[in-house]
DNA sequence: TAGTGGTCTAGACCACACC
DNA sequence: GTGTGGTCTAGACCACTAT
């Protein structure tokens, strides 16, 4: 019971570290291992769970990259304050936010079709020839509060595309893309700005156009490091706020 | 001249990883090895420069995180184009964000004393007792442009203080933060949103009330884990923007 | 089948913190 | 000194991609 791979070969294969990883972090959760204490010594953690000094290594740095441990030469390895665990920006869409905060997630789609692309958009998706692209603008809420309006223009064929019906279905893009097209995230490269809202955007909104909007713009790229899409997102400023953690790079030689 | 360990030990402690990793960035900026194209092998890598598979594998693991290298199981790793390499946002103040866009920081002093902590101050800054905190607002200059308006409030002794001419002369906070009182950046939790200036700010800022400014609060810790500010800062939307690489988990199950 | 990256081992020595 | 994390080695085997 104490060997860390006691989850056997029922799985294709089990990954050590990731074992080890995953037994450390719910440790943490759990509370088993406090806030601020030291857990065991990697050379515990090793004739414990019957493995090397080096995958305790690489299960304790990746949880030091997640914010759940810290390591200091000659002291030990500490538990980080549940603080460092949150609020790391992380990839994913309007859905998941919005689950995220406990809110319902709704959308109605304002347009859907195919497009032209103009100079920006083949830049922004690297097309080279000349495609049309397919445009759908969404009106997004929590519940019946409209949070935000959503233009996102994807490079896909006009042939493979999926339908209207199909995304209401799916209820988000990126689970549709990832079932439909095999397209799963990767990273994203966003720009952060703010404006105020044209008199259609406001009464979208159900603002005046005397308010504030926040305005993103994200290019999405997918695990093959294509661009999957180009959006541009408008969120009331008073209903929405970017959060984000940034680490300092700390692998640059003094 | 093949050792990678040429640069021998004048340097206190010379890391073979890091040596490497240097190596491998300098041939990729100067183009030597060409984006999307291969490099050369793990084991070659490690038999050209005399070290081990794992060493070369440390130091390729960094340049991934980096974005300047993508492995493939059974095919190789390759040079990722110049976009992902670009537009992580870095941790550094102001100073350091001027001069990366090849402007010219500047900066004036608008308040600089000690102040009593309210409830959120004491509650960001984790501080107990009851003791007064350092408050700084400037205004802040890409050489005659008015860019922003920062407050800063900071935990320290009203004993151990720096004063406002040595922090004109050191020109940033983060600077003088380091030198005097030994204390770096290690990572922030920011939170952007939006509104309108009041009219004191517009006048500041050489804006019009009706105009629009990105609002970003800031907690910064130091390398100890520390609080070492709260930092409230508002930019003119038409002249500033924020640019984030967000990127997935990937150290999730399935 | 050959070659690649991914995982893992069982050690070694070093640098740092604490007593 | 003793114990900690940090670096490094010289292998081994596996999983995946190509031919």
């Amino acid at each position: 019971m104490s060997d860390v791979n006691s989850s056997q070969n029922n799985e294709p294969h089990s990954l050590k570290y990731l074992d080890l990883f995953t037994l450390i972090k719910n440790k943490i959760d759990a509370g088993e291992w406090a806030e601020n204490a030291t857990i065991p010594t990697e050379r515990e953690l090793a004739e414990r769970y019957k493995t090397s000094r080096t995958t305790v290594r690489k299960a304790i740095e990746h949880l030091r990259q997640k914010g759940y441990l810290h390591s200091e030469h000659g002291r030990g390895t500490f538990v980080l304050p549940e603080l460092s665990r949150r609020s790391q920006r992380q990839l994913h869409g309007f859905t998941d936010d919005i689950l995220a905060r406990n809110g319902v997630p709704r959308q109605q789609i304002l347009e859907f079709g195919f497009v032209p692309a103009n100079e920006m958009l083949r830049h922004a998706l690297q097309l080279s020839g000349n495609r049309p692209v397919l445009r759908i603008k969404r009106l997004r809420f929590d519940n019946t509060t409209p949070m935000g309006i959503q233009t996102a223009w994807l490079p896909v064929d006009e042939a493979h595309a999926f339908t209207q019906e199909e995304l209401l279905e799916a209820g988000s893009l990126y689970k549709l893309l990832a079932q439909k097209m095999g397209l799963e995230l990767l990273e994203a490269y966003e720009t952060i700005g703010a404006r105020q809202p044209s008199a259609a955007e406001a009464s979208l909104l159900e603002l005046s156009v005397n308010d504030v909007i926040l305005t993103c713009s994200r290019v999405t790229l997918s695990v093959n490091r294509k661009p999957m899409e180009y959006v541009e997102m408008i969120y009331p400023a008073s209903r929405y706020a970017y959060e984000i953690k940034i680490t300092k790079d700390s692998f640059s030689r003094k």
